[in-house]
DNA sequence: AATGAATGAGTTTTCATTCAT
DNA sequence: CATGAATGAAAACTCATTCAT
């Protein structure tokens, strides 16, 4: 059972192309701009990749499985509902705050699958709309052990882009990042909960 | 004072387009499917806007006024916070649902600003980080009416974002849609407020 | 009923592209040289066929319409079937010598339907055997008309073949053209077909 | 004297290139596809011969040495004309039968020689113009022998023309081959030659 | 000698923009 | 003003060939 370096020289494809799209912006992206990038010939990710739309949606689906290892892996852990609310909060907002360029893949891949809604008739999307529910569930069930009844799916849907959608506070303005901004997050969803019981 | 035939023109290009997105996406968007869709000749756009950005940023600028205006008209009748909280919440969960293709160029205009933070670079940038100001600043008041001391700037935020967010649930899960979404929302967002007095 | 100017444009295309072939052969082919020697933008071209592939098969399909014209409008006068044998072996030979660049595109043809045989799962591949179909056919009844009586299919298709092929011979040999080939040709077939009534 | 594996790799890689384009024709032709069809590595190949077209040449070469090893082996055992027609008649058809792959190369040739006409400005055009003279003026000793005075050289041409493309014959019509096809060519061929006497 | 990943020149194709009518 | 054919820069993709291992 030797290295797989197809799949060590396929993730180091995938790591400098998030980079660059985070360094240069989607708008700069091109297969001739990332190759000068990567110091590679253009032809060369054809050998790893189909086309250019393929290497795009990996880079999307290697980041978005970075995310969800980093919160279940701490959320195994615990057993409080508490706790492991507080886990997802500040787990999502970091991952965020520490891979920006991240953020904005997420915001491409919008484009990408045509449409806002990660359509059910390719690969990406149902990977997309799978991630999307995984987390969503998860979330789901914590709520309900803290006696959420109602509307549990929308409630953890909205908690769910709340999170991912803070980070761009953070890129709006890059001086405001504080310790606590995760606890107090925290305390307003905890709360909002309580009303819904 | 005659008619402003060019403006009447501009808005009858502007809404067609937001039409043309709204029904067959981004992804199948270009000047010569929009100039069919539209019923006239490619050039004649070029009359109008000076180019095929100026020309979206333009529906998406329509577009965010027209959300503007509906937030606003209410909230200067009302006087209580809760209230005015409760018809934000409202007006924009509502207005989304009824024009779901802004949905679909907000997150294009991610992409066309070539970054997910508006640039301050340019005049579309600009003018995107200037609505989003003025949606958070009223936000960020009635919270202070609320009795919210800190991290006001980021709560309110958080919370515009939740809301413009939320419809992408109701994309994602066409069936479920009710009347009291709003209501659960509003109290979510207002008990998990307190929280933070 | 006025121009169909769009129809013009094909065509001066199609015996450009002809000339094109005609001149430089297919390996110094490609929509960049082509475009030069027309003098007019890549682009252009795909104002009016959808692929380069579609433009090659097209400059076929023209020039074999072209064939079949040249040889039905003579036929059509004559009763007698010598006469007519003659017309198609003194046409099919003439106008070869005429339209060389033809015989080139026909060999060409070959490489493009991916096969000797015309695929029957393309338009194309079906175009090119209806073709071959309509002139073997005519001989095949020509041949009736003489009287013989066995294996008229493929007496049919080794004529045609010789026919097409023997210009190949001028092209060797291009100093050897002579006015009474045609007949020697014809009184040869005559006297075969003799043999197998 | 040793064996020459040198030449015995060689003549394996030309078999199997044959049999790959025999079945799956040169659209599909490439060295990638070649080289997993072999069963070795694309480099291998440039060991043995110098470029791609080399190696087609190369192929075509052998083809066509096999075609007239075949033809001449019987022809030098016979005397009377007729019978040395008739050997040609059916060993060519009957080879090209077996062979039907050479068939799709020898058309493909057409398209490498980047002209119909064997080009003489390079060596493999000279070898494909030198096997034609060889077998086209076997022929012409023939027909010479059958008393045939005038258009020698043509129609020794155009009847093999004839013979190489009727086979393309039951490559359209794969459930017509006969015993008898052979017998009747050559009765076609013989009477029509009597006509020319 | 054999390998096959990397190469990059060369192709096809797209589409925003222009401009003569 | 409106038109839409023509443009050509820019992008994606292919594949014969090379060369370090």
């Amino acid at each position: 059972m030797g290295i797989n370096f197809e799949q060590l020289k396929k993730e180091a494809i995938l790591k400098k192309t998030k980079e660059f799209i985070s360094k240069h912006g989607m708008g700069e992206f091109s297969m001739e701009k990332l190759a000068t990038y990567c110091g590679v010939a253009k032809g060369t990710f054809y050998n790893y990749f189909k086309s250019k739309n393929e290497l795009l949606y990996c880079v999307i689906e290697y980041s978005v499985d970075r995310v969800w290892e980093n919160l279940i892996k701490e959320d195994r852990k615990l057993k409080k509902p508490e706790e492991r609310l507080f886990n997802i909060v500040k787990t999502t907002i970091e991952f965020f705050k520490k891979n920006r360029d991240i953020l904005l893949l997420y915001a491409h891949e919008i484009k990408m699958a045509e449409c806002i809604i990660p359509s059910p008739e390719n690969e990406h999307g149902r990977f997309i709309s799978n991630h999307l529910k995984r987390v969503t569930d998860l979330i789901e069930k914590i709520i309900s052990q803290l006696g959420v009844k109602r509307k549990k799916q929308k409630i953890s849907f909205a908690i769910h882009e709340q999170l991912v959608n803070f980070n761009k506070f953070y890129l709006l303005n890059p001086e405001s990042e504080e310790e606590d901004d995760a606890e107090a997050l925290f305390r307003f969803i905890l709360a909002g909960l309580e009303a819904l019981k």
